[in-house]
DNA sequence: CTGCTTGCAAAGGCTTTGCAGAACA
DNA sequence: TGTTCTGCAAAGCCTTTGCAAGCAG
């Protein structure tokens, strides 16, 4: 296995009492995973890391925390495969390439794309995020 | 119940043909509700739609027919909702606004949203699709 | 202490699959 | 007639839930 990148708890702890989250040992373990670097993960892959080592976090609260964290802001929920929700630690707007091929999720720089033109909302709403996918498949030479 | 918007057998039929799909009972049944009109509908919406009258196509078939459907470019699948696949009827180039509190999908008129700044795919892949929701929801009043 | 969290296992919802019988060309 | 399609029920996968025991402040 592959060394596991984490951050300090401390960081992770401050983060998370930022967000407005009580810092249990099992979000703390999540934390130090997800926000050691930009990267796009399921549930069940953070559940995999996270007890690389030994049993630390059940799947159950892996579950709940990931969809605390999105709640609070801590990550951002990718619905891309509908088997599956990917939890991205860049909270920043950006917007994604979808290997089709591979199933995985890839950063599209932040620049790049821009929406023109942005139309009005329907009457009582208001825009709750925006999802662009650009869904990418290799080409078959 | 209300009455059900369907199309002529023969119209659907010939376009089950024009995509290379062979017309049977039950995909014809499928094909006269999908095609009757622009719409967002759910496999289990499909399901419960067609068989209104009786019992004419059973849930496997429902869902090896949209798949199907998808495939051959007869209809979208629009993937917002974690927990189910929208197949969208209207299969032009456009997008939607994804209504969190109704989980209602609505589409974005056609020339109002532009993209700027199509950014450079990975190397050896290509497009296969641009996916764009705008998530709304209602104005907490 | 007192309420929020966790963990386990079971339940739940959507979708796919295996296989026998039926329909299509 | 040979292949493709359908239907049923069971299985599969991801996710949620109920509830007792454990931790945080």
């Amino acid at each position: 296995m592959d060394d596991l990148q984490t951050i300090s708890k401390s960081l992770v702890i401050e983060q998370l009492k930022k967000a407005g989250v009580t810092p249990t040992q099992q979000r703390i373990e999540i934390g130090q995973i997800l926000f050691a670097k930009p990267q796009h993960l399921s549930a069940d892959q953070v559940l995999n890391i996270v007890n690389q080592a030994g049993p630390l976090v059940s799947k159950a609260t892996v579950y709940n925390t990931l969809g605390l964290f999105a709640r609070k802001g801590l990550v951002k929920e990718v619905i891309v495969d509908p088997s599956k929700v990917f939890y991205d630690t860049n909270t920043s707007e950006h917007y994604h390439f979808y290997a089709m091929d591979s199933g995985e999720l890839i950063d599209i720089e932040g620049d790049h794309l821009r929406i023109e033109n942005m139309p009005t909302l329907p009457e009582g709403t208001e825009a709750a995020g925006i999802d662009i996918v650009i869904r990418i498949r290799n080409i078959a030479s």
